[in-house]
DNA sequence: TGTACATCAGTGAACGCGCGTTCACTGATGTAC
DNA sequence: TGTACATCAGTGAACGCGCGTTCACTGATGTAC
């Protein structure tokens, strides 16, 4: 574990956190398409059979890895969250940008959690993060419309309009496809973000039902 | 060009159509990340170097196969509105439910055309479908807010947001993340689309500025 | 209609490549005494 | 503190595989006369 500094260590000190990183950059530069175990290996500086000491083959690293990115993808929005005022829509806007701005920042990660059938999607870790970040948009929902929307099908179609819109704009960023507004983004930053989710917010989440 | 009919013949009469519509079988069931050109030439029923003839490469199979795609894609919307009220609000989701079911019957084509980096995004024939499909969009929203959406920043904000639920709705769904609307997809079929997409209408689609 | 011949559209073998994974190994580290 | 030894975490060679692509070939088709 003690690990001498400056030396070139026979032991790596912690690979396995090492090949979480670098399949990051792999997925970031490479996509999912051409992601390989071998160019992780390379890019965390050791041979291509040192990933078998730590993850029992490809799949179980993409699934680590989607797991890390679940549950930064959840505080990435509960961090926004927590800057914005209280009131609902304050709160579902920032969790909204939070999530497209997630995608932008990390688009390998975001492809490989939503994108990619290579993780096991049964995971226990992660499911629990990804079920996380499908709460905050459920609260989110539920605080500006006072209900429990996934109780009635109104609800389910408020939830499914929020999550869609959010993952809709950032796959098309992430997909370069943002065109439409590539100039706004360029000028204002988030705070575009914010007036576009702002703008397609439907009246059923400013109307709160009874 | 003349086939034997029940005879197998050693030249195959349409290679090309048949290629393409055994990519599409092959982009369903095996996802992109594990399309590969020999299982399209074994479904198509042809020896690996058959596609050879035909395609200069993969990447020219597949953009051919985008190509094609993204013109079913405009027609199947235009094909809802069609069937639809003309005005500007029913033309929108005739067009939105379009885009979406589009993408449910269709996941293998629609993951290529929006989820993958293989097809050759600048293919004069790709670029004109994608275009007209886009542009179906920019229409719906032009004729709902009375001015050309892309010429002011809160056009492109509604264009980017119509954009945006559409394609997440279609995304989620496609992707296996539909278990919100699932069970009304089921029971209400399309018109559970067309619900969703009124109930999310922003205002700024039903109250045209000036 | 018949024949010679060019062209087209297939076949199947072969190529080199990068891949995931396995394996025997070895250097580094941690621990018992 | 020193030593013996077990365990851990790397290395590098090797495996078999499926891939895209190339190549010489050949059967089928179309055309000129």
């Amino acid at each position: 574990m003690t690990q001498k500094a400056g030396k070139a260590a026979y032991h790596h000190g912690d690979l396995r956190k090492a090949l979480l990183e670098a399949a990051e950059r792999e997925l970031d530069e490479k996509g999912i398409e051409a992601f390989s175990l071998r160019g992780v290996a390379k890019r965390a500086g050791v041979s291509h059979a040192a990933p078998a000491h730590h993850f029992k083959d490809t799949a179980a690293l993409l699934t680590a890895l989607a797991a890390v990115a679940a549950e930064r993808f959840y505080h990435a929005m509960k961090a926004r969250q927590a800057m914005a005022r209280p009131d609902p829509h304050a709160q579902f806007i920032a969790s909204g940008v939070g999530y497209i701005d997630f995608a932008v920042q990390n688009p390998g990660l975001f492809k490989l959690m939503f994108g990619s059938e290579r993780p096991k999607s049964d995971d226990p870790s992660l499911v629990e993060h990804a079920t996380n970040g499908f709460m905050v948009l459920v609260k989110d929902v539920a605080d500006m419309t006072r209900r429990n929307p996934m109780e009635v099908d109104e609800g389910r179609l408020d939830v499914m309009a929020a999550w869609g819109l959010v993952h809709g704009v950032a796959n098309l960023l992430v997909a370069g496809r943002g065109f439409v507004i590539d100039a706004l983004l360029e000028r204002d930053g988030d705070a575009a973000l914010e007036r576009l989710i702002d703008r397609a917010t439907p009246p059923s989440f400013r109307r709160p039902s009874k």
